[in-house]
DNA sequence: TGATTGGATGGAAGCGGTTCCACGAGGGGG
DNA sequence: CCCCCTCGTGGAACCGCTTCCATCCAATCA
C-alpha cells in the first residue's frame, strides 16, 4: 500500500503539501501541485480512509439502523434513501438488527463508525442519545415518533382505524387483530399503534374488542400461524386486519391452504402498500414507504450540513386502498353477535375525526 | 468522548493494561481487570473502531457492492447474506452502484474500508483486482463468472434456452427477447448471457433470429417501452423471454395498460423466479437467489478465516417453473411464420440437451 | 542467600492521515 | 535600503488504539 509519505518522498515535497493538494485545499503552486498529482497517479495512491477518518472525525459515512432490513416494507423505505446517499458523497453503512441484544450493541457501536444516523422503525433509549448526542451525531428517525429528535412517521393508530373502519362500514362485527408481539427489538411498534387504533374504531361503533381475536406474534411470516388459530376458534372471525401487508399475506397464503376463500370466508387488510400487496390484490392502508426514507435521508444530511432541524416533525398521510381481499360478510357468517357486548366497552362512540 | 487514555488514568493503570483487558488478551491480574472494567462500566467507555481499524489494519466490516441493491432480485440474494454476517461479527457496508462511474469509484475506495467483499452481478477489472489483491482483500462474486476468483453463479445461458424451449414446445416461433443494455454498471450482463441461450434455442430449433425482435433497454422498468415497440410492430411476436422477472413484470403491467390479454395475446416468460412473480403468476426461470447471497457469504468468511477457497466455483442449479402467462399461440395468430427464413440461420437442428 | 525466571505492567512507537506552526524567500511600501 | 507581509512549504504533533519491549518484583531454584 502507497502512504502518503511514499508519494511525498517520491514527489520529493513534504505530507503536508501532498495532503492539501489531495485535499484541494489552501494555496499549493500550480508546479507543485502538478508534480504531486502525477506521482499519485503514477503510484495509484489512494488515501487510507481509515486514518482520515481517525484524523478528522469525520468519517464520510452514514448509518441505517434497522430491524430485518430485507423486509419488503423497509426495502422500500430503503429506496428512497439509497439515491440521496450515493449523490452526497457518503457511504451507505447498514446496521441489520435481528435479534434483540444487537439493537443496544447497534447504537453503541456505531459512535465512531458513521456521521449520522438514519433509525428506521427503532429509536435509541434516553442514554443511547445522549451518548449519540455527546459524539455529535444527528440521528433521524424514520417510523417512530420522538420528542426531542427529528421524525418521519405516519399516523398509524388513525391508520389502524381506517382499516378497521373499512371493514366495520362493510358490515363486519367479528374482527380480530394479526400484530407482532412487542419484542425488545421493536419497542414501541408500529403494531401496537395500529392495534389501537382498531381497538378505537371497535370503541367508536360500539363494537366490543374481544380479547381472544387480538393475536400477537412475533416477525412477520408467522402470522401464518395465527390464520390457523382464528380459523380454529368456535367462532371465528369474519374480517381479519393484519399490521402489516408481510403479515397480511402471510395470512392469505395459510388461509388458501387451508381452503379458505378470501374475502368470501374471511376478509383481510393489510398495512403499508408494499409492492407485492398491489400483485397480491390485498385491500390495504398505504404509506408512502419511498418517501419516508428519502425525506429521512434528506433530514439527516441537512442535519449533517449543519442545519438545525431538531423541530422536524414530518407526518406523511395515509390512505385507504381497496382491492380485492375485503367484502360484507356473509349473510349469518358473522354469528352470535355481541354475547358479551353489554355497552360500548369503555369510549363513547365519537364520530370518526376527519383525515 | 473518554479514550482509552482516560480509563487508564482513572483506573491508575498504563493504557496497555487496559487495551489488554480489553480484547481479553494475555495476562492480567484478576484484580487488575476488575479494577479496569470497573471504570470502563462507570465511564461508559467504547473503543473507538476506527482508531482501531487504523492501528490493527482490520476494519471488521465487509464490503457488499452491488448494482440497484433495491431491485428485487438483490435484495433477495441479500437476504441470504445479511445473517451469517449478523452472526461474524462483521459490519455489512453496502455499496450501491447505480451510475457506470460509481463502479471503479467503489472498488477503489473500498480498500482500507473493508475486510473483504461480496460482489454481486459485477466484477472488478484485472488493475482494480490486482489493487484488492495486494490490500489483501478477498474478493467473492455472485452471479458473475472469473477465472481466478471464487464465484456462484448459474448457468444463464442454460436458463435462456430453457425458456425459449418451453415458449418453442408450446409452439410459438415467433419469439421476441426483452433484455438490458450492456452499460458501463455491468459489464458482461446476465441479461446478454440470457440472450445467448435465447439465440441458441432458436437456432438448435431451426427458427431464425430476428433482430427486430431482440430489444434492449437500460434499467429493468423501462421494459415497458419494451413492451410498447413489440406490440407496434408490423408482425408482433407471440411470445416474449424477458431477461428478468423485474422486466418481465413490467412489460406485464404495460401489456395490461395496452389492453392486451397475457398469454392470449403473448405469452411472457421471465428470469429469476422473485418474490413477486409468484403473486404475479409469472412464468420464469427460477434460480436460487437467497441461497447464492448465503454461499458467497460462507466463501467470503471462509476467506477472511484464512482458508484458501480461490478454487471455489459454484454453480447453482435452475428451474423453468410454469405458471399463468405462457400458453400456446392463438391459432393463427402467430400468422406469417418465416417470411425470411429460408433453412435454420446458422445451427444444426439439434435436440435439446437434457438438464 | 543470591541468581534466575517469568508474570504483570507501563509506556513508547507506529498505524496513515490532517493541520497547525514555523520558516524562508520574494515583493512591495515607507 | 530595510522592514514587513504574504505565499509556499516542510514537518511535528496529534487523532485513539494495539503491540512490542523494557522494567520491576516476587517466587523458585541451586
Amino acid at each position: 500500500m502507497t502512504t502518503i509519505a511514499r508519494v511525498a518522498q517520491e514527489a520529493g515535497v513534504g505530507v503536508g503539501t501532498v495532503s492539501r493538494v489531495i485535499n484541494g485545499s489552501a494555496s499549493v503552486s500550480e508546479a507543485t501541485r502538478q508534480r504531486v498529482l502525477d506521482v499519485v497517479a503514477e503510484l495509484g495512491y489512494e488515501p487510507n480512509a481509515t486514518a482520515r477518518a481517525l484524523s478528522t472525525g469525520r468519517t464520510r459515512s452514514v448509518g441505517v439502523i434497522a430491524p430485518f432490513f430485507t423486509r419488503p416494507s423497509v426495502i422500500e423505505r430503503l429506496r428512497g434513501v439509497a439515491p440521496l446517499l450515493a449523490n452526497s458523497g457518503y457511504q451507505l453503512v447498514l446496521f441489520d438488527v435481528e435479534r434483540p441484544e444487537q439493537r443496544t450493541d447497534v447504537f453503541r457501536s456505531v459512535i465512531g463508525r458513521v456521521d449520522g444516523l438514519l433509525s428506521i422503525s427503532l429509536a435509541p433509549d434516553k442514554a443511547e442519545l445522549r451518548r449519540l448526542a455527546a459524539a455529535g451525531i444527528p440521528v433521524v428517525l424514520v417510523d417512530q415518533a420522538h420528542d426531542s429528535i427529528p421524525t418521519v412517521t405516519v399516523d398509524d393508530v388513525e391508520g389502524g382505524r381506517l382499516a378497521t373502519q373499512h371493514l366495520l362500514e362493510l358490515g363486519h362485527r367479528w374482527i380480530a387483530f394479526a400484530g407482532d408481539t412487542v419484542d425488545g427489538v421493536h419497542g414501541a411498534s408500529a403494531s401496537s399503534r395500529r392495534c389501537l387504533g382498531y381497538q378505537r374504531a371497535l370503541d367508536e361503533a360500539g363494537v366490543p374488542v374481544r380479547p381472544d381475536l387480538v393475536k400477537l406474534r412475533p416477525h412477520g411470516r408467522e402470522a401464518a400461524g395465527i390464520a390457523c388459530d382464528l380459523i380454529a376458534l368456535a367462532s371465528p372471525p369474519t374480517a381479519v386486519f393484519a399490521a402489516s401487508d408481510l403479515q397480511a399475506l402471510a395470512m392469505l397464503d395459510a388461509l388458501e391452504a387451508l381452503g379458505k376463500r378470501v374475502p368470501d370466508d374471511l376478509s383481510v387488510v393489510g398495512f403499508d402498500d408494499v409492492e407485492l400487496a398491489r400483485y397480491a390484490g390485498l385491500t390495504t392502508v398505504a404509506q408512502p414507504l419511498e418517501d419516508s426514507g428519502t425525506r429521512g435521508a434528506e433530514l439527516l444530511l441537512s442535519a449533517l450540513e449543519g442545519e438545525d432541524v431538531l423541530q422536524a416533525r414530518q407526518r406523511l398521510s395515509l390512505e385507504l386502498v381497496v382491492r380485492g381481499t375485503t367484502a360484507p360478510p356473509r349473510e349469518g357468517g358473522r354469528g352470535r353477535e355481541d354475547d358479551g357486548a353489554k355497552t360500548a366497552t369503555n369510549g363513547m362512540i365519537t364520530q370518526s375525526s376527519p383525515t
